[in-house]
DNA sequence: CTGAAAGCGCTTACAG
DNA sequence: CTGAAAGCGCTTACAG
């Protein structure tokens, strides 16, 4: 089934076809019409092969992500294909770890797939993909990993979140907060703590460790196993540091969220919604900066202007029942 | 860059450029190092769009999923990537939750871009997507999702994955081995059951109920909260009903693995690791699925023949701490 | 051994 | 208001 079926079925020429079916040119309304109806009832898709051969654009977008474990970078894939579905884009998948030849394969191949645009995404906000993007025909978008002067970069606003948590455990009356959290040398790490920082003042020095249950539930035997007064809440640098808190406080028989309120990082359901209680913590809103990030290649691609920079978006609060208190949105 | 260019670069034609960069035709073999060398000086790649419309080939497929939550489809779509990228065939990404129209809109922007096939991937073995693939002009295979009649399915070998988990314990002394699994309504716990009926016999009843840590630790209260002998092992249907499991075996002060072996399901390293002890597990093998549904696919685009039908692939023993036992690998 | 020509499926000036 | 022609970037019979 190709347009010349459709000319052939209407009784017009191709040209006629073409325009009739992409509203462009002029003709009887009437002509337009039954192009149309036919074009229908024969099932005519147009091939997007010949029509991206003419138009240079293939509605075709790469995103490349070393993120292999898929937690950061599921959401943002799903917010991107959310955004351009809706335009007709799709999108290619490039996991290549950690590998550089692997990621100059799949660019290549992307490439020659004349796709619309890249969009770069990891799992951490202070490294780079494995792969240099800075020089390419087409435009290029960072989500969620550090991109190169002079570019386009959307990142969560981890500042601001951990403010959000900071503020919310002061405003349910909670004085002693302490703050357990990954290792110092991430970005993220430091943005969340010199904020917790400013909220909190400095009750209790910050506790830099790794990213695992383990170390929380550590954590908290080195704060409960020292004399002085106890912490009445704990913000945690992510969701399972938290969760080994919350065991770890049960454990030793203090009550959450009653005797402290421990808020997470986050917002990763299959670890918050699990947890006894379920985790109170923030949300880096992956799937809206996935949205954005569709969005901004889009425009690039059609050669809308585009203010470079780092563009960082907010962070929520997700309400459960580890810190008490209730969702002031609800 | 066009193959215009490298044609007029090289002083020969561009039939003859094609011929010497596709080692296609006859010519001088130093015309043909010639063209190829000034191709790789000027940075030929050439145009897939172009070639796709002459070749009927985009060397692009198509991955269909409801699991957007990622667990399952996130290995099937690394196997998936892995094998076809050294074949220069990429892949598209489409999530299209539970949604009949936006399955419908997605695979026909895959017909659109001319796939050369599709992989339709699930989180569930007996459910279908919501999207009718039965008569697409392209071929489709099923990955860890209910296929049609007469189609290509790939799915992981429960029972045998069950057998491997019941015989494990079995070798390792166990003898009153129980099964805490989900609802009964899935296929997958039914054949899980059944094959450990057959291994361990019914000295307890199959406790079924839902795919959470809460209920690992409910069936735990009420085996131990009945009169009779206990269990001395604990086969679970997916690894977060055995961290439950273990959590309370923990907390009534039994051990794990010297009094009671726990083995889950699914490998699913954020849970099965995190557990204290860490998990023994049965891996389903979706990356090596994924891996096999790509080359699947590959084939029935290449018109090689395919026998129809379900192909099962075998599930592996993870070994870690809650059973006890080295791996018999090792 | 090499090149001119036709064609993949579509769109877009340009004539009429 | 409608159609013939050129062309997007490539490949492949077919002549020479």
């Amino acid at each position: 089934m190709t347009i010349h079926d459709v000319a052939a079925a209407a009784g017009v020429s191709i040209s006629t076809a073409s325009k009739a079916l992409n509203n462009t040119g002029r003709m009887g309304a009437e002509t337009r019409e039954r192009v149309k109806r036919i074009a229908g009832e024969i099932g005519f898709r147009p091939n997007a092969l010949a029509r991206g051969l003419l138009s240079k654009r293939s509605f075709t977008i790469g995103l490349l992500t070393n993120d292999t474990y898929g937690r950061f970078t599921l959401p943002v894939m799903a917010g991107i294909s959310e955004a351009l579905v809706d335009h007709g884009v799709s999108v290619f998948l490039c996991a290549i770890e950690d590998d550089p030849a692997l990621g100059q394969v799949h660019v290549e191949a992307m490439l020659d797939k004349q796709v619309d645009g890249i969009i770069a995404s990891g799992k951490r906000l202070d490294r780079r993909l494995p792969v240099d993007l800075s020089s390419l025909p087409v435009p290029v978008v960072y989500a969620f990993t550090e991109g190169t002067e002079n570019s386009v970069t959307l990142r969560s606003d981890d500042a601001q979140g951990a403010r959000l948590a900071v503020e919310w455990l002061a405003q349910l009356g909670r004085r002693r907060i302490a703050h357990i959290t990954g290792p110092e040398d991430f970005f993220s790490v430091r943005e969340r703590s010199s904020a917790y920082r400013e909220v909190a003042g400095d009750f209790e020095p910050v506790l830099y460790g790794i990213w695992a249950e383990s170390w929380g539930h550590e954590a908290v035997g080195s704060i409960w196993g020292r004399p002085g007064e106890k912490p009445d809440a704990i913000f945690c640098g992510n969701d399972q540091i938290a969760r080994g808190v919350v065991d770890a406080l049960r454990e030793r028989g203090i009550r959450v969220p009653e005797d402290v309120s421990v808020v997470g990082f986050d917002n990763w359901e299959i670890v918050a919604a699990q947890t006894r209680p379920p985790l109170t913590s923030i949300d880096m809103g992956l799937k809206e900066l996935g949205r954005e990030a569709g969005l901004t290649v889009l425009a690039l691609a059609e050669g809308r202007p585009i203010e470079p920079g780092v563009r960082k978006l907010p962070c929520r609060l997700v309400v459960r029942q580890s810190c008490g208190g209730m969702s002031p949105t609800e």
